[in-house]
DNA sequence: GGCTTTGTTCAAGAATAAATGAACAGAATA
DNA sequence: TATTCTGTTCATTTATTCTTGAACAAAGCC
């Protein structure tokens, strides 16, 4: 069925100017995030259109591979960044975009700053078992700045929540 | 006169328990910031010495070459992390870590976040003057769309001097 | 002026991260 | 059951970023 009558959303096409605009401004987003290029681009394609693209109408669109669509959109929905929709009449997936700005902070907050401060929590366990010799000549320097990192640390465990907070 | 009495500080010499931890840890820490491993090595290895460390010192202690270490200090030198500071009897730079966070966080804002954030702004304003079809079947969709990302935009500018409240 | 010390710059190489596409698995169709 | 459709995985290729070290400048010393 579908074959005698293919579906636009699958055709090869351009993106429009304001498709483009909005894939740029995403992808200018994610490289500050730290993020690959292609959530940039699968996530402004599917923030722009209205209706939920299937998988090969993100592939088509955006040129690239198979490969970068399914890891892209694999992160995205961890990130709680795209949703699958159900869409009548087709077997794929249709995928839209999450524009809740508080789901989308809080899944990279989830998925990425809290694996590395759980990181850092552990490295500076480990740097204050370090047995210290109070008779260094800098002994109490050292105490300072170790006590200054663990401050740094905890105030930045605050602040995590607080950023949830302003964006929701 | 300093080649009769070598400076201990230069002299090549293995990290002891304590520094190798701090610099790991800050290591850790750049890399969540999208900052070069060499940055972290040196930002630690300053951050947890009681005395200034000269250039070579710096180098040879973390075994880097001349050009990360001559870059790494330029840039946190502009971020405002590493101070350059006068020592007595040598015409040698001495370098120093800035441990106020403020100071930190404001020069990462300054010379990382505010470029993109401006590039984004730059970018929103292209999407805002793409002239819109107001027949267009979706119209009313790319116009809501629209409004989100500049408000996305505003929040994200109003975010940045929170944040750097929060660390003062 | 010549020589040494100190640090910068930048082209080339090394290391890392991202994108690709072919092989694969699962599920619906027939 | 065989076949097609849909999407995933992962080794390889490609692109990007980081590091290196040699050449260079600048400034002090003799």
């Amino acid at each position: 069925m579908s074959q005698l009558q293919p579906v636009l959303d699958e055709a090869i096409s351009g993106l429009s100017p304001l498709e483009t605009g909005v894939i740029d401004l995403f992808v200018n987003g994610v490289r500050v995030l730290g993020l690959p290029k292609s959530l940039g681009e699968i996530y402004g394609l599917l923030c722009i259109s209205p209706e939920p693209l299937s998988f090969d109408a993100i592939l088509n669109r955006l040129q690239i591979s198979k490969g970068s669509t399914s890891q892209g959109l694999k992160f995205l929905r961890t990130l709680g960044a795209v949703r699958c929709v159900y869409v009548a009449g087709t077997r794929k997936d249709h995928f839209v975009a999450e524009t809740e700005l508080k789901k989308l902070v809080g899944g990279f907050i989830r998925e990425e700053l809290l694996p590395h401060l759980h990181s850092g929590t552990e490295r500076l366990e480990h740097i204050d078992s370090i047995p210290q010799d109070p008779e260094h000549e800098h002994a109490a320097f050292y105490q300072e700045r170790l006590s200054k990192l663990n401050v740094w640390h905890r105030r930045t465990e605050k602040f995590l929540p607080l950023v949830q907070r302003f964006f929701s």
